[in-house]
Order: structure tokens, then C-alpha cells, then sequence
DNA sequence: ATCAGTTGTTTTATTAGCAAAACATTAGTT
DNA sequence: AACTAATGTTTTGCTAATAAAACAACTGAT
């Protein structure tokens, strides 16, 4: 199975990790300061107004900004729901790597910020009511939670990479 | 928090979805055909042989690829760990995502395969750990799954994108 | 009102990754 | 030997995303 079919998909992506971050970007500016113009963009991901101008520019065509009539920006409704849903994954994704897997914050941070933009609706959706039940006060997930991490205390630190991918679980792997 | 910090991480990552790719289509060509060629890859990854040529001419400056005296090309020690590192992800997020959150295998596929080589070695091996123990005969594991999978079947379909992300698991988020 | 600073845009250039096409080399067939 | 097919490389061009620099327009202070 030579996946063929399935690795060019990453490419067909709608939202690049750039644009995820200057609509994220306008959201968050909209918050703090209460408006969101290029510079400001700009600003927050650390790069030249030219190269904010440009994307913010493509953004406007695709209908996901408006600017107002004195370059203000704004989400547009579309732009907005992508927002909601990028910044909705990535917390997700950040509490199951901090909160369950323990990994320290700047890491689950670093790699919730990776595939925020990347995992489908159907996967988020999964991941959310995993980690909801998973951190919920139900007893079998606390017992299982807690057993889960006195194992991890248990472990030796975990040597990647790995020889043989088909026993990483002890089991035929398909 | 603008995380202007963080989200540059992104591009610094040293293997692209695309190096990842053309890495891991020599490692499953020497398992199918016994041999990798420029020619092999080119239609392995479905793009042209030029695309290909350059792409990997980059691969054997950085060491990770090397060529025989019959343009046969093998993956170098360094690429074969880098390999190794990445199918080792692919599968834990693929059974993670597939027998966990019982995601259909394609979609279960495309996700991890945009995700793999994006991951953190620790990220990896932390989430190894879980979905091992999840997946283990423990009988809290067992009854964990249960009773979250039985919850799954009452959930109605989740709707993205989420109004407000801090009130996504009940709770104060941050 | 002038001068300085900020803002937004445009132009030029770079890099990664691809396609397309031209080209050279090699292998196999007849 | 010659023709065909396959292979590998190079060149040209494209797109996305950046930087850098030049430029125009506006803002503000004195």
C-alpha cells in the first residue's frame, strides 16, 4: 500500500498554517486592542507589513476578511468559523498533550499549534468527547487516568526512533 | 497571549511533509521492489521524475539519502531513523485515531499522515504509551473504552466550528 | 506649515515544491 | 546497427509565503 492516494491531501488543504494564523491573528487582535489593521497583523507574527499586506490582500479576495472603510480589518462570517473551529481543535489538541499525555506546556503548545489547522471536523469532534469523558469526574475515567499515569511514572523514557513499526504495539499491526 | 513566539516553529521543522514522503517511498520500495529509484519514487508519490530528481538530489546533499554506483538509491543510517520515527507516529496516530475515536481507516490515514512528521518525539512516545495501555487487556483500559464508546453512540454529531472555545469542556479553560 | 513617524502598497528577490518540456543516456528489441 | 522505451537531469515557469526596499499617504507634534 503505497499511500498514493492518500499524501497529496495535505497539499488540498484550504487553510495553510499561515492563513490559520493571520485569521487567528485578526481574531485575537480584535479582542485585545478591539480593531485589527495590517500593521497590527503584521506585528503579532513577527513579519513585514509588505508580506501581511500581500496574504491579508488574498485573504479579502477569498471573502474571509472585510476591511472597512478605513482599512480596518474584520473577520468576515466564513473567516470567523474558521476561527472558531481552528482555535476549538487546538485547544483540544493542547489539553489531551498537557493535561492527559503530560507533556510540559510549551510542547503540547508547539505541536497543538501544528495540526490545529490540519485535523478534519470529524476528528476534532472524536477528540473532543474522548478528552471530555477523559477529564470528566466519572470514576472509571479517573481510575483509569490514574492508572494510566503511575504507569507513565513506571516507564523508562521511550527510544525513537524504533526498529520495527509492526511490534510498536505487541500486536499484528493490519 | 499572541503566541508570536510559537507559531514560527512551524516552518523550522527539519523534515517537510514532502521530504517525509519521498523518504519513507524509498524505505517501502526496498521493501516491495528490492530497489528505489528516481524513476520508483517519481510514480510512487504520483509527481514527475524532474520533481523528483531535484527533491531527492537535495535529500543526498543532507545526507539522508544515498546513491548507488547505478543510480540506485538507499536511504542513509540518519534517513532511515528518520523514517523509522515517522511510520512509528503514523501508526500510533492511525490506531489512535481509528480504533480509539473509531474514525473510519481513510480518514483515520489522511490524518496521520499529514500530521506524522510533525509531531514531537516525545509527543510520539507519550501518546505510544497511552494508546498501548488503552489498548491492552488492563481491565480499566477495557472498561474505560467501554463506557466511552457506548457514551460515543449518545452523543449526538457534534457541530464545528464551536462558538465559544472556553466553555468547550465545561470547565475554565486556562 | 514643516518635519518625523506610522501606515499600507508595490516591486524585486528568495525558497520549497511542483509541472512541463527538452535533452542525454542507457537498455532492449528487432 | 537502428529504432524504441525507459531513465535521469536540466531548464523554464508556476504558486505560496516570506524579506527587503522603495514609495505614497496619512498623523501629529512643534
Amino acid at each position: 500500500m503505497m499511500a498514493s492516494d492518500v499524501w497529496k491531501e495535505y497539499e488540498s488543504n484550504e487553510i495553510s498554517h499561515s492563513v490559520a494564523h493571520h485569521l487567528t491573528a485578526i481574531h485575537e487582535l480584535m479582542d485585545d486592542l478591539g480593531y485589527a489593521r495590517v500593521s497590527d497583523v503584521a506585528r503579532a507574527l513577527e513579519i513585514t507589513r509588505g508580506s501581511a499586506s500581500l496574504t491579508l490582500k488574498a485573504l479579502k479576495g477569498r471573502g474571509l476578511v472585510v476591511e472597512d472603510h478605513n482599512k480596518f480589518l474584520k473577520l468576515s462570517e466564513d473567516g470567523r468559523r474558521i476561527v472558531d473551529s481552528i482555535l476549538a481543535k487546538r485547544a483540544v489538541v493542547r489539553k489531551f498533550l498537557n493535561e492527559v499525555l503530560k507533556l510540559d506546556e510549551h510542547q503540547a503548545e508547539v505541536d497543538a499549534c501544528k495540526v490545529e489547522h490540519l485535523l478534519s471536523a470529524q476528528t476534532g469532534g472524536q477528540l473532543l468527547h474522548f478528552v471530555r469523558f477523559l477529564l470528566s469526574d466519572d470514576p472509571t475515567a479517573r481510575q483509569f487516568l490514574a492508572e494510566f499515569w503511575s504507569k507513565l511514572d513506571q516507564n523508562e523514557e521511550w527510544q525513537w526512533p524504533v526498529q520495527d513499526v509492526d511490534q510498536l504495539f505487541n500486536m499484528e499491526s493490519r
